[in-house]
DNA sequence: CTCGATTCAGAATAAATTTTCCACTATTGC
DNA sequence: GCAATAGTGGAAAATTTATTCTGAATCGAG
């Protein structure tokens, strides 16, 4: 009975403080949402000003200080305060720190779904594939801010007139290369995998020349026999294409094109699902880009 | 002449200072993101993998304090504010309000870009892009549905407590495989990819035995190899793990636990993004039940 | 109207974050 | 190999920012 009671003297409490004091203030940014919608319009006039900035503006209320709020939203300082603990956060501070998380995590369509399955999430491993599901999902859906467009077009661009096409990954980079190697094989390009088998790589890119194209795949932490033999191919005047994790890589500096994937990292592990996704997309653009022109 | 006159006078007092003082800080995150990226190489050290840190995490430098992003990036505080000051700033403060700006701005551009994923259907490469950003995310979220919890934690049981860890994917699957390989051989699993070189594959496979499990990734049109490795297997009493596009893979039928991926397709064309996620959250729960066990 | 309670603005205080400073270390040029 | 110079780490100082407090204003009930 312990917890039922203690939740009926909070609510009492609640009801007599009118919006003053609440137990459980929200933490996601859903929640605070509808939280601020139901009170607004008991609310006094003041922090009813405050709450109607506050969702006018997420953006705002997730960057600026205090002071630049209170001023735009034409009340003291002192108010965004009281608003914040009216809703039961301690402080302001805690308050913005729900808006600035809903600033970084947001990402239309999918939000729901991935409540839906965090709700559902049972047994130890189970969660793990969840967080991996979570963590994966926002990394391709952040493709679509990081990669310029120009640069993927030419990238494109870049392989549909190639005479062939070279693709060098290794270690960790390895299997999107060699997902690489098979779609643009299937799509018909002249694609030569530089698998290193037998430590042959740069025997297998001996003939690489300037008509050439090579996408070099690389992640921290770089692998230096990739470095050289992107080092090479540019000296014999071959195109680089760099798809890489950072625009430090090493191999971004030999690069006529820069595509970079920031995978979203859980622990010390990085997904590539993100970087799959670039991979595929890259070798149907190029059929396209080939076959119209 | 006057511009020019001031150019000069800007360049010569830069070099007279080193890096050490500017004159005009960039305002906007693009001017920002190249003037790192031209300075990178003559850094210091220290202030060189700052820069890094705060091209791969944008979001971090807008949202976090200085003692946080220190932390983060390996290096004191105050090295942060004198890097923002290399570059001209009067402050970490100045410079950080660039990085939120960004981060306040970038949101129309990606909705926009959603919007006419949704409706267009064009060749344009970077269109392409968007839509695989969009096929790629939905796979993945999907994934936490399509994939039964009892099954996954069986999965990683099973990987957790064998003697030997084979891994066999062909043709398309063969990414995949690859990549568990090299996550799973870097959690220490005793793990062996065949990866039919030569076409020994079942020399590979030649002393899989009862205490060994064996992983196998295949999609349809299923590679007849494939099915005979599981069945060989199989038959001499090891567990198989089956990670496939359909429950009625003949490959299926022989496994201990089934792990069913539906990856969202575009045209012909199927993306590999769940199935990588799916590969990682194994490979790693796997180690958790290990080591907790 | 007037009392009582609530809300408010602004100053005062407290907390946090940033910036500066300086002794020490590494690097560079001679 | 030795100065001279530049870079670094750590902690103290300064600044900014958040929070609390108090008296005044407003509102509403009787």
């Amino acid at each position: 009975m312990q917890p039922l009671d203690h939740f009926w003297k909070i609510h009492s409490i609640s009801l007599m403080d009118d919006v003053t004091q609440d137990a459980e203030p929200p933490r996601d940014f859903e929640a605070l949402r509808s939280k601020i919608l139901a009170r607004h319009d008991a609310m006094p006039k003041r922090l009813a000003q405050v709450a109607r900035h506050a969702l006018d503006h997420p953006d705002r209320m997730a960057l600026s200080t205090v002071a630049e709020l209170a001023e735009a939203a034409g009340v003291q300082p002192s108010t965004l305060v009281r608003f914040a603990q009216s809703l039961g956060y301690s402080g302001f501070s805690e308050l913005q720190s729900v808006f600035r998380a809903q600033l970084r995590d947001r990402w239309p369509d999918y939000r729901e779904r991935l409540a839906r399955v965090k709700d559902e999430s049972g047994a130890e491993p189970a969660r793990i594939l969840d967080r991996f599901i979570d963590t994966a999902a926002r990394s391709v859906a952040d493709l679509g801010r990081t990669i310029i467009p120009g640069e993927f077009d030419a990238a494109s661009a870049l392989l549909a007139r190639a005479a062939h096409v070279y693709i060098l990954g290794q270690r960790r980079a390895f299997p999107v290369a060699s997902y690489l190697a098979y779609a643009l094989g299937k799509l018909d390009f002249p694609a030569i995998l530089l698998d290193n088998i037998g430590s042959m790589a740069d025997v297998q890119a001996g003939r690489i020349g300037p008509a050439d194209t090579l996408i070099a795949i690389s992640f921290n932490p770089y692998t230096p026999s990739t470095i050289d033999l992107v080092r090479f191919a540019a000296g014999r005047g071959a195109a680089i294409i760099a798809i890489t994790d950072s625009v430090f890589s090493p191999v971004s500096a030999e690069a006529r094109v820069r595509l970079e994937v920031i995978e979203a990292d859980l622990g010390a592990f990085r997904s590539l699902s993100a970087t799959m996704a670039l991979a595929m997309a890259l070798a149907i653009a190029s059929a396209e880009v080939r076959d119209a022109g």
